[in-house]
DNA sequence: TATTGGCAGTCTCCATCAAGGAGTGCTAAT
DNA sequence: ATTAGCACTCCTTGATGGAGACTGCCAATA
């Protein structure tokens, strides 16, 4: 990514103009409208030369032959990189985040969710939330409970206090004392472990200890499928905002778009790429993978639940979209839910 | 409701036609075509008669005056009541559920996901899900992990291995051998009850135990809020499947029906009237009490999971579906899901 | 009496056309 | 370097007018 025509100030100017009323008008923005509410000192005349510029260095286009400019994705990925300023969330907006917070369930799925609705309330846009995820899995606790003699239900609590359960097969009946007392024993045993660990000293621990075995092999299974599931799971909320937009008319892009989100993986594996150090995260357009997100940005950034459990955060929108406000709710969303999770840490 | 104008047996099937053939090409049908491909001993002539008879009694409309004729709701209703055959499923769609549900994870979240999906993807419509709602939540097992010196996790797990978790503040630090050994006690004290009877014995407890105390009355909020909680979680999928129905390319109806979806409630409400006793229920366009459902068809039935245990599957659609595909395939999916969740019956 | 052929009438759909408007690029003047 | 002026392009909108699809009705028929 090049930056073979360095821009001079006033077409930066003039660029930052063009996305801005292109953002909010959604009409292509022509050179009389450009001198009459930005540039009073110039006239349309020269302006149309910037402009004309603006294109042949790729930061603008022209829809038709007489029709204004709209930005590139090029013009877009300046704009946010250079000329943008965030603005600070109204006080409005942060009522209504606190307010919904303050409403949410005590649950990590239930604040998730909440965090959702509230992004894509706020933005008007497309919320995603991905689930929480632990860079390494240890246990935390486990318990065993008698369904029918000859079955029981795991239940795993993991850092984080995620919890897992798994039915598992026993091979004679057994009471719900004895499980009891096998989970007190499973508990001092796996108690601050990964599933990689646990894995190796189960091939220590022997053939013997058929029931216990099994057991464990199940508490590993649980963990590492819970591990690749985590990575399809992502929420998403506010699809009804999309239908607002014009760019959205067409249902042909509507429909990849839903496709994308109803299936999960791919988005999932998009989120995962965040990376924790940056601020927020933007993806303009084609310069995402998939051909459903074309026309589409993202605004995306972490939020945090204790200090090895992390999530992703952010909107999905027209890449015509505010990006100044959109960032600062997007920030202002996630601290709340990071703040409100933070309770949740172990 | 009333028929006050009973059908004779050539205007029920003219209506048949006219319903089996506007539901398939998605044309106002007219005379000729019917008179071609139903009805070759009859003229068109004789056919426009029956027509207009049946637009008079208000089984069928009529567009726009040099039209064909498409059902009216009672038109729908009098054929889904009466002349529908239910065609029964094909191999081919046995065969993706079957295959389906073997993938899905052995959880019961995850088999209504894997349900809601599979459903929408054999009717090409929007699928619905309901939890699974628990007459008399009865408590199963109840357990303490210790969070911090102060604090604690409460699981518990209900009838039909439902598990709720909850955070608890307590009075002094207590290591997770005393949270244990507490977890015991509750455990003979409580299982087997409701929330109700929970609450009574509560009271006969005395001001004493402060702890304890505080415990139960976490334990009791925790299946309160989960009762009322279950009352709004719909799962849905398939929204895409829509967007290829021609009736949806106007938004704004699009946009209607994806505010129900997404804010649940008011179709919770809905599903959860759906009658336990009778086979497949079906609602159609305007009998449907929500706005954003007058142009839309439901068809729906129940699945079981333990003999106390129930919840609602079904989709819905334009009024103009396939509804002898629809309701065939809706059964299939429902009794597939039962089957599957039968395991996790206590 | 039920059915049918014929026909005028009605409405939608679609292509075509012209006028109006917005905005540009270019040229020549400042 | 900037600007006024102007010809040109292209979209948008509305009007017009057949072509096509069906109907409703009437008179003839079995």
């Amino acid at each position: 990514m090049l930056e073979p025509t360095p821009l001079d100030e006033r077409k930066q100017q003039i660029l930052k103009a063009v996305v801005s009323d292109y953002t909010v008008t959604g009409v292509p923005v022509g050179s009389q409208v450009l001198a009459a509410k930005y540039f009073i000192a110039l006239s349309s005349a020269t302006i149309r030369n910037e402009l004309a510029d603006l294109v042949g260095t790729g930061y603008l286009q022209q829809p038709h032959t007489s029709a204004g400019r709209i930005p590139t994705d090029r013009g877009y990925r300046y704009f946010v990189d250079f000329l943008m300023e965030t603005e600070a969330a109204t006080p409005g907006v942060r009522r209504t985040v606190r307010q919904e917070f303050e409403s949410a369930p005590r649950s990590v799925d239930g604040i998730l969710e909440k965090a959702a609705m509230v992004l894509a309330q706020v933005t008007e846009n497309v919320s995603l939330v991905t689930a929480p995820e632990v860079s390494e899995q240890r246990i935390k606790h486990i318990d065993l409970v008698s369904l029918e003699p000859q079955s029981a239900l795991i239940i795993l609590v993991l850092e984080g206090n995620l919890i897992k359960q798994q039915v598992v097969h026993l091979d004679r009946p057994t009471s719900q004392d004895d499980l009891s007392r096998m989970a007190a024993m499973l508990n001092r045993k796996v108690k601050g472990q990964t599933a990689e660990e646990l894995a190796g000293r189960l091939a220590q621990l022997g053939p013997d200890r058929g029931e216990q075995r099994r057991i464990i092999e199940r508490v590993i299974e649980s963990i590492t499928t819970h591990q690749a599931q985590r990575q399809t799971v992502v929420l998403h909320d506010g699809v009804r905002n999309l239908l607002r937009h014009p760019e959205f008319v067409e249902v042909s892009r509507l429909e990849e778009l839903l496709e994308l989100l109803e299936q999960g993986a791919q988005l999932a594996s998009i989120l995962q790429q965040v990376a924790f150090e940056k601020d927020v995260e933007i993806i303009i357009g084609r310069e995402n993978t998939s051909s459903g997100l074309r026309e589409c940005s993202l605004v995306l950034t972490t939020y945090k639940m204790a200090d090895r459990v992390r999530g992703t955060i952010g909107v999905i929108g027209p890449t015509r979209m505010h990006y100044g406000q959109v960032v600062a709710r997007v920030r202002l969303v996630s601290q709340a839910t990071s703040d409100v999770l933070a309770h949740f840490g172990n």
